[in-house]
DNA sequence: TTGAAAGCGATACCAA
DNA sequence: TTGGTATCGCTTTCAA
């Protein structure tokens, strides 16, 4: 009896198929009268595949609308050609374009990018990267260089090429592409002593990052004899709207002349607007230092002076070092520096 | 000779196992003492495992720091836990952020977003839309409704729920959650009637539902006697920078008083910073309307309006309605309007 | 250059 | 409530 309800099917396909009719590459092999592997040949190496065989294929590829399966292939190969990459924000301007650049670049070698956002703390990021990782990707990039001690075992298990970013570490997982905040914050304090500025205030996103070089910032400041910098801390997401009234809360507590430093240029933007509309001079009155480099801040804002972070060679040096170590390369430096620099073009 | 060439595995293993030795199922459920189907089900049906097993189960997960297979369970359950996106661009604010409410949305149901950007016309769409089909996601979210015939007839082949946005169109692939650029286009063309403006210009991003939403106003502009409007290319990405040289070129056609329309709140940022480093007052002199309400642009330069674009809604809403198609349901409604508002701060 | 057979690591289906 | 067995669609390995 049950073999009367397999129905026959007029199509030649195989009788075991449940209802989901997608074309597979048996399909395929079938109507170019060849076998599955010469398909499967065709597709990843066309070079090891004779031309006429390799018509064959090609035509009944596109009669029969094959889609390849990469469940299945990553399954049996054990190569995804997935990218898991772990940003804080999606929406979040800065982290946005390194992965556009990294991905642009992945792209071009056929790989894909899986992205997960860290920045919910509701859900932890050993669970993010739990469930990342759970889509076997060939490679993982990682923003920031602190992860607890069960995240770096998750890490580790997974004995794939791991990238860092967007920070600096002498001892990396595997590979660290990023700058370092202390130089920043080193850097911007010996910058604002140099202009000679008497006051100094600070609006500060709650981001362990940006809380690090301001930290920086402020010791150094010290030994300038620079003190009683001003702090306004805004909370994340940051938008102008809060760059605004990071600002008005500083000027409400007294401050008058000097400069602020803002953990980001949408802040710094925020905060440029806030002193229009009070009519207050930038730079000349109050300087304004942003971070980041967003939006082409200097380029519209010649008022503004920034931190300039090259997302792109991050982000695509990310990629060629992950792609390299797919490639079973051995990397000669695991620590690399892109650097920053600080873009000024309108002098007080 | 090659028989001793596998080593013995301590931890009894099976011997025909590759180099990559990531801990799977059957590890689990021989340290479990259980069958695989037994631990499958203590990971995705809990309920269905008597307490005691699931504690034994849960022991040995932990214990062997477990990381499920989800292309092995892709592939064998016809279910992926994946669903993909296609934006046009992943660094454009208002996209961005759609897709952050539409992955938290399907975050919290357990499933992945893969993200796909189609900006790039090197890469044809047909190709990315291949490319992300080929990972079998459970359901699609597409941008736009305009798609080549090629690219319906493998949507349609994929036979998977799927959602357009960001458009609105009475004949969907499935169904389509979005607004009406064309009734943007008069709404924005009355308002500006309403306001008596004599002189209108317009920047606008080359970029086809902003070319579309420009050319409605016009003609509906010309419904009301005003006519010769004033217009400004200008490429994508759209920045900040481009917002200003686009007011630039208009003033220096010769452009004085009245309003100008810009396809999105960045380019009518950048206006805004061109009219004031110009000293013109906004929106005094010349009055500025943006797209999309990115980055709370009202709520920061009140001398802006905008037309608000509910993100929010439309992530949410299109979420729910593929997790509704994914679980079998049937839709009542297959066009849902999340609309759009005009939002106006200051009055000239 | 091509093919046969044995997995890859999970789940579905049916039985116990 | 639990388990055996047959898949899912592809690639690897080895042979022809």
């Amino acid at each position: 009896m049950t073999e009367y309800n397999t129905p026959q099917d007029p199509a030649g396909r195989s009788a075991t198929r449940n209802s989901n009719d997608s074309v597979t590459l048996a399909d395929v092999a079938r109507l170019a009268g060849v076998s599955t592997i010469t398909v499967s040949r065709a597709l990843n190496y066309p070079d090891k595949v004779a031309t006429k065989t390799l018509e064959k294929v090609n035509r009944a590829i596109s009669q029969t609308g094959y889609v390849p399966n990469l469940l299945a292939g990553g399954l049996a190969s054990r190569r995804t050609r997935l990218i898991a990459a772990i940003i804080p924000s999606i929406t979040n301007l800065v982290y946005a374009e390194t992965i556009q650049y990294f991905s642009n670049s992945l792209n071009e070698s056929g790989y894909q990018v899986l992205l997960g956002e860290s920045g919910y703390p509701e859900q932890s990021e050993q669970k993010l990267i739990s469930t990342v990782l759970s889509r076997r990707p060939d490679g993982i990039l990682l923003t920031g260089v602190n992860h607890s001690a069960d995240c770096r075992r998750l890490l580790l298990a997974a004995n794939i090429p791991l990238v860092e970013t967007w920070d600096l570490t002498p001892t990396p997982l595997d590979t660290v592409v990023g700058f370092s905040h202390e130089r920043i914050g080193v850097a911007v304090a010996d910058f604002i002593a140099s202009k000679g500025y008497q006051h100094v205030g600070t609006i500060i996103a709650s981001d362990r990052r940006a809380r690090f070089r301001e930290k920086v910032m402020i010791n150094r400041l010290e030994m300038h004899g620079i003190e009683d910098v001003l702090r306004s801390e805004v909370s994340v997401p940051t938008n102008l709207h809060r760059g605004r009234s990071g600002l008005a809360s500083l000027l409400d507590k007294g401050f008058r002349h000097g400069v602020i430093w803002c953990s980001s240029d949408i802040l710094a933007h925020g905060a440029l607007i806030e002193a229009q509309s009070r009519g207050i001079k930038v730079p000349q009155e109050l300087a304004i230092i942003g971070f980041g480099d967003q939006n082409f801040a200097v380029d519209t804002y010649p008022a503004l002076t920034t931190v300039r972070i090259d997302r792109s060679r991050m982000g695509s040096i990310a990629a060629n070092i992950l792609l390299a170590r797919i490639a079973q390369q051995e990397l000669k430096e695991h620590v690399i520096d892109v650097g920053f620099e600080i873009i000024e073009r309108e002098t007080t």
